[in-house]
DNA sequence: TTTTTGCTGATTGTCAACAATAATCAGATC
DNA sequence: GATCTGATTATTGTTGACAATCAGCAAAAA
């Protein structure tokens, strides 16, 4: 064994709980459309499959709680949280707003090789829209969102707005499924990016809000109408 | 013993856990000012104070992570989380917007109830300004932006703006404190109010999000300007 | 005196066992 | 067959024990 070797063996310390691993499991899961709205976690089933004991388990779904991925049900278990109409709609609202902010804050600050990037992305959906896959288009549109955002600055803007995407996917509904709709996103897109790269923060920030309410509307009707409970 | 005996008696079974009483209690020690930013929670004296064990006591500590009042740190301990003068602008600015949000939401369909009730709050908070006691005025204040969002209806909306205003509890600086600044914030109020009252979304929109602003820039500077790390 | 090393105790992370509760199943009754 | 009742099983909530890690302190070395 050399020195590296002793050093490594030496540093083999617990640097993350399996809490927190488990956590980041199950929020990835969600993302990727393996555990669906409703789904039910079992503590005994996942432990075994993990191959750890319940304890860090349920840590773990008391995080992922509070995150508002699953919805704990004392004496019953676990699951994965149903976004309902009437809050799908409320929180297209409050992306709305978080985007617009986001935009109004870039806008004045913007660089050029920022602008390049999100450039790309556009050009990347478009060639998506033109062989009508969703399966490209989709990330590219994540991460044009993401991006945006990020340049932002505002850092807890950009972890409220993913937290919020992870939240979206526990609503069962697309607007980007919807025929021609990803057209009509990337003319948005490019609309926003204009907007933005012109320095017009009032106006990227409008556009910005304007492309997710469209979405919003598509589903939902105008901002401040909540479709009723449902049953 | 009688038949509503009885039924109370078979009642008494697992309603809530010991892990979302406890949650709730170490919120509402933040929100009072028993935790203070920095603060490290010991489990094992945790679990004694209040006759439990440590399981649900980490289980409530994990939940309070994702929620931002604590944190976690790995084979060290769980501590009260500081809130740093960027991370406070930030929120700031966040909290900008979705007040914002509820004012446009809010002003065309604003009752004349609900306006009495919010001229109620106006008031009290007048007469604390004139004895100059900020015990009186900070829950008033507080009463009121909280009134505000829930009377426009986006649930979701409300329980951001409380999780955002709990988690201000973790910053230490406050502009309620500076001298005049109750007036101002009164004046502030009453401002929102008549914006409100007036049916006109845009411009109590845009008081809302000065309010809030004015706050910041006290402390901060203007939007999109974020403190220095601090070490 | 200052710095380094080693030890101890406190605390955290995980595990397994027990108690409580809800869901499911089987049998009885209508 | 449909409904009700009681028993059983599965699962969740909590507890206490053990292992791992860190912080603090005392002693040794420079």
């Amino acid at each position: 064994m050399t020195i590296n070797d002793a050093g490594a063996a030496l540093h083999k310390r617990r640097t993350e709980s399996m809490t927190t691993l488990i956590r980041r499991e199950l929020e990835r899961m969600v993302e990727h459309g393996e555990l669906s709205a409703g789904d039910r976690l079992n503590e005994n089933a996942l432990a075994a499959r993990l191959g750890v004991s319940r304890g860090p388990i349920r840590e773990a779904c008391r995080g992922l709680e509070q995150s508002g991925l699953v919805t704990v049900i004392v004496n019953r278990g676990v699951f994965i949280r149903q976004l309902e109409s009437r809050e799908a709609a409320e929180l297209y609202e409050i992306r709305a707003v978080l985007y617009a902010l986001a935009g109004r804050i870039l806008a004045p600050i913007i660089t050029a090789q920022q602008i390049a990037e999100l450039q790309q992305y556009i050009d990347v959906m478009q060639s998506a829209v033109e062989s009508n896959d969703l399966n490209l288009f989709y990330p590219n549109n994540l991460r044009f969102h993401e991006e945006i955002v990020r340049f932002s600055g505002n850092e807890r803007l950009n972890s409220e707005c993913m937290a919020l995407h992870r939240e979206m996917h526990l609503f069962r509904r697309r607007t980007l499924d919807l025929p021609g709709r990803m057209q009509i996103s990337n003319d948005e897109h490019r609309a926003i990016l204009a907007r933005l790269a012109a320095h017009e923060p009032a106006s990227a920030s409008s556009e910005l809000e304007r492309h997710v309410l469209t979405s919003r509307e598509a589903l939902f009707g105008p901002v401040g109408h909540y479709p009723a409970h449902e049953s």
